[in-house]
DNA sequence: TTGAAAGCGTTACCAC
DNA sequence: GTGGTAACGCTTTCAA
């Protein structure tokens, strides 16, 4: 475990003087630059986090906190985040915090509070207000991936916006009986959902149609859009001829339970989602993209900012969502039952 | 920024005193711990990582190495890994490192190399023998989940052991063409394929049926194995009657492919994975059931207990997969065709 | 049972 | 341009 005393041994000189030569800042001629630079590759020197730490006050390591790292989004986001800071040379270190479990109230109470991170990225977290006060009291830059806060930067695509352009992509194709599909009562992706639902309503009510309005409760996961859709299909009467998914899983899902139960899609039914999900495509999926993988990389761009320039005020990067048409939409067809 | 010596100062004792009275090492009188306690409490003294890993050399914290985590054997891996590291108060700290990618070769060179963690937990890896030298390097207990290494210690399912066991399935049933699908030639989940590959082989052979064997190759993933399925399913004449996926992903693209081609899943075509993936419920499933985010717990269990005693020697836990019956298989069916 | 002081490995300020 | 040296915040001997 070669130190900088040995390299600077070695290359005869201070402590101080290796110090400058191998980070770069402050004055070292050439040739003793070059000197010490060949001691610590001779010495196999790698710097010792903790000392860095502790004398520079920044640990090069940026937490992360989201409540599921096996849910698609989350995953890509997660990802984005670590191959930008890969880039910066810095650490990541990753909290699960699952709404409501013990160990959620432990990272707050605990983990948190130790500050290993010079910056804290948030992914679809919203706090409650005892966390959310935990949060403030940090002490030190926080950015939001999805949803909104007045005191963190923000990173996020527009939610109320794709939903609405979701569902007019719907009512440019003739449909009219447009059901609103995803979001528990008390999802703890709550904003989203709701945002979603939002622009969902907005969109229905600009065309004149408020009084097809519907909103299906699920649990925001493929297999969860597979059963809410598998209930609200069952009933051939009052089927809708479309459906917005609140995300893509939710969509696939109702797209996998309406194959099983005979119904043609887009033919019978038009189904659109949000997300552009890595399996889309292989559904044909009609979508409003995001990217969460940019949200990632964007977020850490604002932290490093803000680490940088603690004075800085607050950011809010909202993104517009893309339409992709594939071929789970089309124009509503005139139904014998419509008579 | 309350300090050790602000809690000692308030408790009227010294740094030394107010040490041990905190972390419970060595004698204090209960009732200037009690004191010290309070005095920590007041000021809402939170420890210094950085100056707790220099003086004592641990830091608290594991690292986690894997190639993916947008996939589901991963996530849940990661779950199950920082759950458990929760529960002992200790940090994770994540390193993606894609097969391959740049960023992969800059966290063997310099993240692992900055030592910032106590451990190392090497999922699904697959290190090339640059980066098995870097490994050894490191000088810190390492265990592996999925595959198998001779230097660390090994936490995985029993491979070979679950395909065969998927096959035999398939064999009672009276099934003979059976096709093996998923891996493909220079994958890097090479060591998991080729053991299940080995297993399916195994079991055809000891049912006399080496001429059946049949392998065909697909990214495994759920795409990947829809497509491959696809393709082998497209051509009616020489169609298998079963298919024996690598994993789950793969079997399910597989069941969503036959359904698109107007195959009935069982009735035409068995299909058997091996996970028990979330969706597997859903798309009724018969799959080998592991259970990832066991293992990640049995990693950090294993882990821990190295790096408590060193000197340890190193521990290979392989746990056999569970048969579960669902109903993506059914008897052979007398074809048409086998006239 | 307690306290003083010596590390732990860097960085950064201030003379030289 | 370079070298002392004092932090950084904690743990841990060793004496008292």
């Amino acid at each position: 475990m070669a130190g900088i005393a040995d390299v600077a041994a070695r290359a005869g000189v201070s402590k101080a003087t290796a110090s400058r030569a191998l980070s770069g800042v402050g004055y070292v001629s050439s040739t003793t630059q070059g000197r010490v630079r060949r001691a610590a590759e001779e010495l196999g020197y790698v710097p010792s986090a903790g000392a860095v730490g502790l004398a520079t006050g920044r640990t090069q390591n940026i937490g992360v906190v989201m409540p599921y790292v096996n849910r698609w989004f989350f995953a890509e986001v997660l990802e984005g985040i670590q191959q930008a800071l890969l880039e910066q040379g810095l650490d990541l270190t990753l909290y699960d915090a699952k709404p409501g479990s013990a160990g959620r109230a432990r990272i707050f109470d605990d983990f948190l509070a130790r500050k290993r991170f010079d910056g804290l990225i948030a992914v679809g977290l919203e706090p409650v207000d005892r966390e959310l006060e935990l949060l403030t009291r940090i002490d030190r830059p926080i950015v939001s991936v999805v949803g909104s806060s007045d005191l963190t930067s923000v990173v996020a695509v527009d939610d109320d916006y794709a939903a609405c352009r979701a569902t007019e992509h719907l009512l440019a194709l003739g449909h009219r009986e447009i059901v609103f599909v995803g979001g528990a009562p008390a999802s703890h992706w709550a904003h989203v959902d709701q945002q979603r639902l939002a622009g969902y309503q907005r969109a229905m009510e600009e065309a004149g149609l408020s009084a097809f309005v519907r909103h299906v409760h699920s649990e925001v996961t493929l297999p969860g859009g597979y059963a809410a859709a598998a209930d609200l299909l069952s009933d051939a009467r009052d089927r809708p001829t479309a459906i917005v998914g609140v995300c893509d899983e939710v969509a696939i899902g109702a797209i996998i339970a309406a194959r099983r139960l005979g119904i043609q899609v887009p033919a019978d039914l038009s189904v659109v989602g949000i997300d552009d999900h890595e399996f889309a495509e292989m559904f044909a999926l009609t979508t409003l993209q995001q990217v969460p993988r940019e949200q990632g990389r964007s977020a850490v761009d604002v932290l490093l900012s803000e680490i940088a320039e603690p004075a800085r005020e607050r950011t809010e990067l909202r993104m517009p969502a893309r339409l992709i048409v594939r071929s789970s939409t089309a124009p509503r067809r005139e139904q014998s039952s419509s008579l």
